[in-house]
DNA sequence: CTACGAACTAGAGTCGACTCTAGGTCAAGA
DNA sequence: TCTTGACCTAGAGTCGACTCTAGTTCGTAG
């Protein structure tokens, strides 16, 4: 199957803009294939490995380590425990984020029941008169 | 308790330029009252303030919603509603932060478990030669 | 033939949240 | 007296990750 940046572009939730962006910084795996007129030829394995590289920066890994990530995949086989390790020590600082954020979640929902209390006391009241 | 800036920089974790800063943008709940020679004088209220508020940025929240929230405030009572409403959006966001990086570990951790089975069986082979 | 939409490149611009600089005040210790 | 260190202001600079612009080139539909 072959795809038009613009067809990537719905499918992944990028803009064209970012698949450009993301090809320059060299985070595609595979180099794009050009068809006429030099436009773009995307693969469903582009779109794949695109929706992987879509999650990492979503939880939080900077492009330049993406970078390093896919060249090692570019790379070819061998390096897999290199690859296992930049996989593994981005997976812990995930936790760490979810550890810091269900914190955060703590004291927000604890400041949200006090709220809700002294909102619903003075509704009471209200009701009262 | 009268704290120094750069003692609450140390209590708090924040910098002292991102103190300055955080005052210019009005996220403090009450005005920073000024010692001898201009200097800022916080008491242990607006310690606790600030870690209310670094807990809110580090879940995501903008300055300028913390600033929002920070003027409800500081008007003072009978605006509650309004302050639990932006508490309870945030955290609502939060939770869906939350489900998106649970679901980034789950992508990742899939990874990290194949990478490491095959890291594994090559290491078996080399003990097996 | 012309106009349109989608693609192309190189490079400039934006945005949020700090961070840092320059130039200055002030109190205390050597 | 001189130096150090913590503080002050106003405003410039940085960083990451896009996003947008300008100026083109195509292929196709009217």
């Amino acid at each position: 199957m072959q795809l038009s940046i613009g067809q990537v572009a719905e499918r992944t939730g990028l803009s064209v803009h970012a698949l450009r962006f993301y090809e320059k910084e060299g985070i595609l795996a595979h180099q794009v294939h050009r068809g006429p007129g030099g436009r773009r030829v995307y693969t469903q394995q582009d779109v794949d490995w695109l929706r992987m590289c879509i999650m990492l920066r979503m939880s939080g890994m900077p492009v330049p380590e993406i970078r390093r990530y896919t060249e090692l995949v570019r790379q070819g086989d061998g390096n897999e425990p290199q690859r296992l390790d930049i996989l593994k020590e981005h997976q812990e600082r995930v936790r760490q984020q979810m550890v810091q954020l269900q914190e955060c979640l703590d004291t927000i929902t604890y400041k949200v029941g006090i709220y809700e209390e002294y909102v619903n006391s003075i509704a009471a009241k209200a009701v009262g008169q």
